[in-house]
DNA sequence: TAAGGCAACTTTTTT
DNA sequence: AGTTGCCTTA
């Protein structure tokens, strides 16, 4: 047997891992060493030596991206389609198992997932008609908190409330909110999990059954799993299957959501016979950079311990530039970028990250002026967009009359005289009578219970839905299209201003075309025909919501949060706003365990960058309208002097002019001969060095504030002061 | 019913 | 500063 191409590209760990014989195998694997490919040519391996078929295979991963990035490279190596094999996300493989199975999960068949804007929705709803104030209840955290207890797998029903009001009125809204996703048929995305492990533990033939199906089972990310899904994967391996399981808990940056890093340990201690496998060659970045990287993450405890090492080149020193303010930040790393474009580089293979979207406002600013073309990740996804969720919510009326938030959303968009009393009285009569709103509206309409003003566009309104429900006689493109043109959702988005209801309609036509090249049904099993096209095509948007912008990408400037470049790389990487109070970010430091994971999250920037990183921060940034004055972040004493290159201008004003208002780069000749500009640096006899950030008066009375490092901020009067500029 | 004004937010994000 | 959701007013 030919193993040459699966087993060649592989260095010895690698191969030990993918050649491990069956059992449970923990892969550490740092930044950069081959994650994937391991996965992959594990993957791979199993099916060509036969000790496993593409049946008996399951692989998880967290992002839609990762799960079809897999499925490409192994199908790749292996030269032909991976039919039978699972791979997916853990929301996508949760999902097709409750489709199979909806009848034991308790579902009904026509089930469809809410994300986390219906859910919102939803949760303000509980909150009404259990009537809370929201002042006392803000929605948001009470989704989070009920997010929360799902993704611990914990139910409403199982939280000891031992007499605690607060704990109490908690558990009711809980209640209220899963009573309601019931009885409308809705999933949200942390139910999927949990209704999926209530199935394995509450059918245990369904359980036996993909138990021996998948005796395969290979888990990305792991540190990222929370515990649902560490409690599932450990529910479906029992002692049967082979878990293959890759991880860095250096790289777990979303404990803030529930992951848990030590799932990791957890998997070494509840598995049997955990073999563990190092990968630290890094294939990614220069020595400098990794240096760095391993000084600063050494500063964490409690790790599994790992440190990178490349047979590569040293490299440049990594670039720090302290920035007078956010502007000239901004500036610095322009002017760096097109240098490096003069140099004969491309623009892709630069990332400007940073800890805080609202950071890239200036930075857009700045690349915007120099003409140079960039694309920022986050945001709207498409699926996430109004007019998207609109054309669905007609849609998923259409296939369920009892879905009330989908009715709710669109029951007056376009606007067509249903207004807020109407709606009232009917969810006043839907919650007595403990039916959806549309089973009230034509009830009431037929026991003439509303004026008939309100009648007749109640009826225009239950008809126009009907008339769209045409069945699964026409294709999905063909009813996508018949929910466009007759919501008339075009003309009331063409109200809205040229520009936005333009790409609100734009939106809506590709929709059409997303329909129309959907297809659904390739890798069908038993049980799954029974979704049709729809349903499949709703579940698809729920739970892909599409790429921020399907805009060209090509020749771009990559601007991205350092937690949303995970897992990319780039030649060329600027991590902005290294700052105390910014990055760790302030509200990090209140709670336990928190600057760890900033500390990773910084980890995680700097071995994004394959050859040159420069870092940045400003003395004085605005934010949120405020001036704000900074330190340096500790982070930066971390890394180790010999690998960074300080940058600033010595004794040189910072090019402030941008921008800056006021002030700017004024003098002070009266009162000495001595002049200051802002974001000059100077020296103090008691305090030390610190930068000029603030200027007021003039004469003698001229003051100037001074950010210093070691003791923060001070008005001086000049005359007095004995400033020297450095 | 629709628009306009005002107050209250503002870490990170996938599914 | 800029957005977003809520409430008032026409």
């Amino acid at each position: 047997m030919d193993l040459s191409d699966i087993l060649d590209p592989l260095n010895e760990p690698q191969r030990q891992a993918v050649c491990a014989p069956s059992g449970n195998l923990l892969v550490l694997a740092g930044a950069g060493s081959g994650k994937t490919r391991v996965l992959t040519h594990r993957i791979a391996y199993l099916i060509r030596i036969g000790e496993a078929s593409t049946y008996n295979v399951m692989a998880v991963t967290f992002t839609n991206k990762a799960a079809r990035e897999m499925r490409q490279r192994i199908e790749q190596i292996l030269g032909t389609p991976l039919s039978g094999m699972w791979v997916g996300t853990f929301h996508g493989i949760a999902h097709r198992l409750l489709r199979s199975h909806w009848q034991e999960a308790k579902l009904p068949q026509t089930f469809q997932i809410i994300d986390s804007d219906d859910q919102y929705r939803l949760i303000r709803r509980s909150l009404k008609e259990l009537d809370l104030d929201e002042k006392r209840w803000p929605p948001k955290e009470t989704q989070w908190k009920i997010n929360y207890h799902k993704d611990e797998g914990v139910r409403a029903g199982a939280i000891d409330v031992q007499g605690d009001l607060y704990l109490e009125t908690f558990v009711r809204i809980y209640l209220h909110y899963e009573d309601l996703c019931q009885r409308n048929g809705l999933v949200d995305f942390a139910e999927l999990l949990l209704r999926a492990q209530e199935l394995w533990l509450q059918h245990p033939e369904v359980c036996r059954h993909y138990r021996d199906r998948f005796r395969h089972l290979l888990v990305d990310e792991f540190q990222d799993t929370n515990a649902i899904q560490y409690s599932w994967i450990r529910t479906l391996a029992a002692d049967q299957s082979h878990t293959f399981v890759v991880g860095d808990d250096d790289q777990s940056i979303y404990g803030w959501r529930g992951a848990k890093v030590g799932n990791l340990q957890q998997f070494q201690r509840q598995f049997t016979e955990v073999e563990l496998i190092r990968l630290e060659q890094n294939y990614r970045s220069t020595r400098t950079i990794l240096t760095a990287a391993n000084a600063l993450i050494d500063n964490n405890g409690d790790r599994l311990g790992k440190n990178l090492w490349t047979a590569g080149e040293e490299g440049e020193p990594i670039r720090l530039y302290g920035a007078f303010n956010e502007i000239d930040e901004a500036t610095y790393i322009v002017e760096q970028i097109e240098r490096w474009v003069r140099g004969g580089r491309s623009r892709q293979e630069v990332a400007i990250l940073y800890r805080s979207n609202a950071q890239s406002r200036v930075i857009e600013a700045a690349l915007l002026q120099h003409g140079l073309p960039y694309r920022v990740y986050g945001g709207l996804r498409f699926y996430e967009r109004a007019e998207i969720k609109d054309v669905l919510a007609y849609l998923r009326l259409c296939t369920n009359r009892d879905d009330d938030p989908s009715l709710e959303r669109i029951i007056n968009t376009p606007t067509r005289g249903i207004g807020g009393r109407t709606l009232d009285m009917l969810r006043d009569y839907a919650r007595d009578h403990e039916m959806s709103l549309w089973r009230s509206a034509e009830r009431m309409i037929a026991a003439g219970a509303l004026t008939p003003r309100a009648t007749a566009a109640l009826q225009r309104f239950l008809d126009l839905i009907a008339e769209m429900s045409c069945g699964s006689e026409v294709s999905l493109e063909q009813q996508v299209d018949a929910v466009i043109k007759l919501s008339a959702l075009g003309d009331h988005y063409k109200k809205e201003g040229r520009e936005k209801g333009l790409s609100r309609i734009e939106n809506m036509e590709e929709l059409v075309s997303a329909a129309k090249s959907f297809v659904h049904g390739e890798d069908l099993e038993e049980g799954e025909e029974a979704m049709d096209d729809l349903t499949a095509f709703l579940a698809h948007a729920a739970l892909e919501a599409g790429e921020g912008q399907a805009e060209e990408w090509e020749e771009c400037v990559q601007l991205m949060s350092l937690h949303s470049a995970k897992g990319l790389e780039f030649p060329l990487v600027f991590i902005a706003g290294v700052e105390e109070g910014l990055f760790p970010h302030k509200r990090s430091l209140q709670e336990e365990g928190r600057l760890e994971e900033e500390r990773r999250l910084c980890y995680v920037g700097v071995t994004r960058a394959k050859e040159e990183l420069v870092l940045t921060y400003a003395e004085v940034r605005r934010l949120y309208g405020q001036e704000n004055f900074s330190h340096p972040s500790r982070f930066l004493r971390e890394i180790p002097e010999e690998c960074v290159q300080i940058v600033r201008l010595q004794g040189v004003a910072a090019p402030i002019s941008a921008g800056q208002k006021k002030g700017a780069s004024f003098t002070t000749e009266a009162a000495s001969t001595t002049s200051f500009s802002l974001g000059q640096q100077v020296t103090h006899p008691k305090f030390g060095e610190g930068t000029v950030v603030q200027s007021e008066g003039s004469g003698a009375q001229a003051r100037l504030q001074v950010n210093f490092d070691r003791v923060g901020l001070k008005w001086l009067v000049i005359a007095y002061a004995h400033l020297q500029p450095l």
